[in-house]
DNA sequence: TTGAACTACTTTGTATCCAAAATAGCGCAC
DNA sequence: GTGCGCTATTTTGGATACAAAGTAGTTCAA
């Protein structure tokens, strides 16, 4: 089989630099989701294809194609003319949200008992200790990430590709929804860790 | 609240013409989609940029985005530097994808159930009475259309927009598997009928 | 002071152009 | 006849340029 396209994950960090450089549409789809999640990007504010070109470094053809990505993905909306907008959810978007959540993850959570192995495990676990970390260090961003990455992990070793998608859209939507409802820090979910002792 | 884009659904016929002159990114993406669910395009053939421009009368500019959108939904797959490809899902994306089937679509019927007034439950007949005359007719294409077509309303009368998003990207690919992996006609859901006179 | 209208500027939408990669076609050796 | 390697053509990737739409800023009148 070919390798159809260049991994930029393993790379020495002296091409590190390179490789940001010429961030291709993917990454900076990825950038800008994950400062929505981290709330430098609130609700609302407007994406100006020209200041993101100019902060990526490309031109605003890749800018085009991300924000085109992520309005499908719903985290942006497109208005024509007027330009690209961090999605700001309604109240009824919420609703819905939440209820689509509690429909997948008990499902993901019933896929991971029944297909996770050792090394799954020791992943989740490892997720887990950096989490804890994270929290006792008081960093915020990164607590916020690992929870958002904590999900999506569940969701990976879960197994399903389409459930893993669609929690690959609704992680970044719940941030926006709590930025905007749910003012005050939330302590999300901290004993999903009981889950893990059960399958343990 | 201004009106952001001009609505086409509801044009006068004569000018019908000119909007399909110069149809928008949405509308390539939509034409690709039904084309796919029509079985008009296999899985794994590839969609040339400047086949499809030349199809639609626009630059592939437009083309571009059209394929970025579709495969951030799945159905098509982008190669770098190869092009785009109708999507070709393996066995364990067509378990996957109807292991999310058997999830959510018990769901939209429990909301369906819960929500629908006496609007949807006349727009649910009309439809399946359109699909058992063209069942009658032995219209394939519309049998196709139609059905499909069924699955969307239903989850759109069951009103969680997430679900309802899910549906539309997994029916076309429910299609792509059908067509690779159970050739012969599957009389997909014919007992459907009897979810609504439960609920009448 | 407020509001409407006009103008100047900014931003988006789309096509076109050029470079880079991949494919196909051909010739040559084995 | 088959397979390898080279060149020519096609196709994609990406930036640029220009037109169209929107936004803001200013002036003038009520």
């Amino acid at each position: 089989m070919r390798k159809l396209r260049p991994d930029k994950n393993n790379l020495h960090p002296a091409r590190m630099e390179a490789a940001l450089a010429k961030p291709d549409v993917e990454d900076i789809a990825e950038r800008i989701t994950q400062a929505v999640m981290e709330h430098r990007l609130p609700p609302g504010i407007k994406l100006a294809e020209e200041r993101l070109a100019s902060a990526f470094g490309v031109s605003r053809t890749k800018i085009r194609q991300a924000l085109t990505m992520l309005s499908r993905e719903g985290l942006v909306k497109l208005y024509p003319n007027r330009g690209a907008f961090v999605t700001s959810p309604s109240v009824q978007e919420a609703i819905d949200l939440f209820a689509t959540r509690r429909l997948i993850e008990p499902e993901i959570v019933r896929n991971v008992i029944a297909r996770a192995g050792k090394s799954d495990l020791k992943r989740l676990r490892a997720h887990l200790a950096a989490e804890a970390d994270a929290r006792e260090r008081g960093d915020r961003r990164a607590i916020i990430k690992l929870s958002g990455g904590f999900h999506m992990l569940l969701a990976e070793v879960g197994g399903n590709s389409f459930i893993e998608k669609l929690m690959a859209e609704l992680c970044p939507l719940t941030c926006l929804i709590i930025s905007l409802y749910d003012a005050p820090q939330t302590p999300a979910c901290p004993e999903n860790e009981h889950v893990q002792i059960v399958e343990a």
